[in-house]
DNA sequence: AACTATTTATAAGA
DNA sequence: TTCTTATAAATAGTT
């Protein structure tokens, strides 16, 4: 945009290509920072360069909305069950509570396998495993340690919201919210917008009164 | 930025507001298609209005990406179903048994947590540590880990379905019904994720039998 | 939605 | 990367 007009298609000089990278990121970013300053909006942008490398951009309320949404609803979702479980006191028969307890135990023992797997792939810059089944295997359990580390994140948080008041009542009321929207809307990313628009229709509820939507207000990034 | 200068904070007239959201959102957009296209690099671009409507942008490369982040959101959705249907879990017995299955899982977990300190050293660098500062930069690095693991599979994927014919009719056929889940589940993110659900629905194809159309969404970048 | 006077972003060169 | 600067692009205020 300076000094000669561009075609906008990929540009084959490496070192142009990068520079122009830096620039136009710098830029993009600066924009996008100053879009949600001017017009109260809330933004996140994503960059990754062609050799992998992150770079992003998530204004506050962006991170706590739907950042938290697609990055971190496993725990969110579940630490709703936990809350909502302890409310209602219901019984489960002992065995398969022992049951569940022993496919945990399962679970955790192949995932210990899997990181294994990762940190050797990892160390290795990813020249051992080169079959496709080995690729999907390595994806998979990437994946679950990242889900890991988003438990133990969320562990972190919650000592930050024991703080908060337990008002049964608005959180079965929630529960019932949230279930209705589910069914509702059940579909592929329909229901995540529904969430989004609980989140907006109850910012004022506290994490045991509303532990989806409260954690999203409180553990922003 | 021209016929007068003007300061980087919330433009407080809403109409003056909703004008330059405009203006500013189309620029950034089209900045970071811009950017994608010189730079050949991947980006996601989210934008909520102050009223909540979204505006997004998402490259293919990216959406490989989110696009299981969104996924796994789904699959959780179900659990969450299938759990509050099939009734309540309980609060714990403390019972010996359970208590000792407990403690392995919080062995299992403890070495967990080691493992992914492990493979944060390895692919970021930098001291581990505990912190929330530190865990989502973990998170990160293993969120790229998975992406160049996909881009790689998606390289092998992309050689086999280029060495095999693609038949016509069975193409068509899937196009139409691809179509058909579009326009039903069309909504925020969700032709992506949709396309994803078709993929699932079909293990048993072959590459000669998957629609050339599908995976070109799916696996190419 | 258009129009334009200006500001801003940035391509090329260093 | 960073700086400089000529120029292309974006856009604030106006119609």
């Amino acid at each position: 945009m300076a000094r000669g007009k561009i075609q906008i298609k990929r540009i084959e000089n490496p070192v142009h290509r990068q520079v122009t990278f830096c620039k136009r990121r710098a830029g993009l970013l600066k924009k996008a920072k100053e879009l949600s300053v001017l017009c109260d909006a809330e933004i996140g942008v994503f960059i990754f360069s062609s050799h992998g490398k992150l770079y992003e951009l998530a204004t506050k309320g962006f991170s706590s909305l739907s950042l938290s949404l697609i990055f971190n609803y496993e725990g969110l979702i579940e630490r709703y069950m936990k809350c909502s479980l302890s409310g209602v006191q219901t019984q489960q028969p002992r065995d398969k509570q022992i049951m569940d307890l022993k496919e945990e135990i399962n679970t955790l023992k192949h995932e210990i396998d899997v990181l294994q797997t990762g940190l050797r792939y990892i160390s290795g810059g990813g020249a051992g495993t080169t079959t496709l089944d080995g690729l999907n295997d390595l994806e998979k359990h990437l994946e679950v340690s990242v889900y890991q580390i988003r438990l133990t994140k969320m562990d972190i948080m919650s000592q930050e919201i024991q703080s908060l008041k337990n008002k049964e009542g608005i959180m079965k009321a929630a529960n019932e919210h949230l279930q209705e929207k589910i069914d509702e809307q059940y579909g592929i990313n329909n229901t995540m917008t529904s969430m989004l628009t609980d989140i907006d229709q109850y910012p004022l509820w506290t994490h045991t009164q509303c532990p989806l939507t409260i954690q999203n207000e409180i553990y922003r990034f």
